[in-house]
DNA sequence: TGCTTATATAAGTATTTAATTATATAGTAA
DNA sequence: TTACTATATAATTAAATACTTATATAAGCA
């Protein structure tokens, strides 16, 4: 009883995978949560542009986000119907991890910072 | 070692299947192979947009073609060094055999007018 | 308060895309 | 040959899309 997706439903989320830096944007979700100021570090795009490929994210509710002061981190959302789905394409990519360590990309804000309010 | 898959050519490939009509004729493929005139009869769109659609999967090697008189036949390319991927996709797709069926579609080439050439 | 930083939204633009209609190509059959 | 059928290609168009710059919002800090 694998096809819960319909035809529909799963054309939009190719759509939407279908844009390599959503889809590296997917897939360096799956290795760690990120900050929109990391995502901006790591593409050769505008901040408006990643901002707007993440708000497409999370409209059809693959990520989410978490605010923490003025950051705002995004996450992949498993519990979204479509994770299952998306999960299973991700699982076919290149790592990304190394990538992100080796752009040591690093968003400001830390723990200690969000205590010490 | 799952990933021979580049992230271009893995957005490349969910930007071909992103769209909803050509996302349907790979999985009717998957059921059986299909001539153009039968696609014509099962999408509301016109004969050129359906051969459009086809050489966008056959250029990126998706599927092949196999002329029989005036008539071309369609089937998934499972040689293609991308089809792992497409197939993993696929699987998880609501099957489109009964739509196939209930449609009664039919290419009026058979097997005996080829032979009686 | 005003200044800075992080992010989102608005507006505009160039490119891509999916469709259409019209036409070309090619096989079959009279 | 001519006519018909199946398919492909060309040309065009409308809509979608991915980006840009400019601006708005909102939080943190002097």
């Amino acid at each position: 009883m694998k096809p819960s997706i319909s035809m529909e439903q799963a054309s939009k989320i190719l759509k939407l995978l279908g844009e390599r830096n959503r889809l590296t944007m997917m897939k360096m979700l799956e290795a760690r949560s990120l900050c929109v100021c990391e995502f901006v570090e790591l593409f050769n795009i505008s901040q408006p542009a990643i901002s707007q490929h993440l708000r497409k994210l999370k409209d059809l509710g693959l990520i989410q986000e978490e605010k923490k002061g003025q950051w705002v981190h995004y996450s992949i959302n498993s519990a979204c119907e479509y994770y299952p789905f998306v999960k299973n394409i991700l699982d076919s990519l290149p790592d990304q991890f190394e990538i992100i360590k080796n752009s040591n990309v690093q968003c400001n804000v830390s723990e200690d910072s969000m205590l010490r309010k």
